[in-house]
DNA sequence: GCCATTAAGCTAATACTATTAGCCAAAGCC
DNA sequence: GGCTTTGGCTAATAGTATTAGCTTAATGGC
């Protein structure tokens, strides 16, 4: 009975490996699908991670990071408008290439959990990229917020709907995109006016 | 051997009731719950429905023909930034009293399926009713899809954005949304000039 | 270098899920 | 009243996650 050599983190890695390549991305990820790609039996899983709740909460992680890692790259040294619309694109090219790790992001953190820690800070870190790329609105304070809310929906929901067929003709979809970067450079610039 | 005297209206009926009172709403839809609630053996119900992804689709129609039932309701006699916030306001508060409803109508269409076809349509009219409500912006032509798809994206992505606690800290949600319809109203006004 | 402990795999079993096959009786039609 | 259709049933299959308990590989102490 040789030793297969997994870990938390090779295991999660397969998961992230997964969830993008699998027809049902990330809300189609089983365990049975881990386990035979370690090459080992379904339980021995459970050496390494608690529940595959767990598991989707450690891809979440992954993809969380990940998100903010490009996040930040793609917004250094640029300001205002132009950094909002990198943000943008940013994002959705994330969503492009990797739909099942983005999916992941989306997952509801759950106390108790040996990640959930690690998960907020990286959540909050994420939220205060997009405070700084706002700031350059010159935004009240109590705007903010609703500021990045509505910078969140707007991306978030164009993206989801681009990756679930939601747009049904198929007129440019890239243009469209460009469309609502220009609505919400607007919009925002009069949020801040008022 | 009484009967229950079921049917494929009243089997998609109590999936109804159901993702809008389970817990897992409709992503934790299952067949057992919806038998239980019937009082019938679970393969009784593949006598009115095909599959559960079927079943899952007919849930969809009745999500979506309702949606399109406010839509309109919403926003008859009113026209322009007040038609765009009306519409908006009316699907978040559906969203909110349905979630499992309006999680519903998230799902990707199939073809051969029986619904597929009303489906189309009363997808192709709801729709119908954005670009309706956008008329009285001053639109380009070509510039009418971005602005719809916009709209669902920003008020789609808010509202999932909500529903699934995406919003860290608990300030005024409402304020947030009625920023974001601001956002949105300045910047498709924008987008009516260039 | 051996021994004891820890840790990582396994099989087996349980409890769910959807789905199909085949049977049986209730309801409706002629 | 009998025949057909239809709506229920049980049983069986295959898939899912999870737990329990066993066995053996790797590792640390002396």
């Amino acid at each position: 009975m040789p030793r297969a050599g997994l870990s938390r983190a090779a295991v999660t890695d397969i998961a992230v490996e997964l969830v993008d390549s699998a027809p049902d991305g990330f809300a189609g990820l089983t365990l049975a699908a881990v386990a035979a790609r370690a090459g080992v039996a379904v339980p021995s899983l459970y050496k390494h991670i608690g529940s595959l709740a767990e598991l989707r909460r450690a891809v979440a992680l992954v993809g969380l990071s990940e998100l903010l890692r490009r996040s930040s790259a793609a917004t250094v040294g640029v300001a205002g408008p132009d950094a909002l619309r990198a943000l943008g694109r940013e994002l959705r090219a994330f969503a492009s290439g990797h739909p099942g790790l983005y999916a992941a992001t989306q997952v509801a953190p759950d106390l108790n959990d040996p990640t959930a820690l690690a998960l907020a800070q990286v959540a909050h870190d994420t939220v205060s990229v997009v405070i700084s790329v706002l700031r350059g609105f010159g935004l009240a304070d109590e705007r903010c917020v609703d500021a990045v809310r509505a910078t969140r929906a707007s991306v978030h929901g164009f993206v989801e709907l681009e990756a679930h067929g939601g747009f049904g003709m198929p007129d440019d979809v890239d243009r469209s995109f460009e469309a609502l970067l220009d609505v919400l450079v607007a919009g925002i610039g009069q949020l801040a006016r008022t």
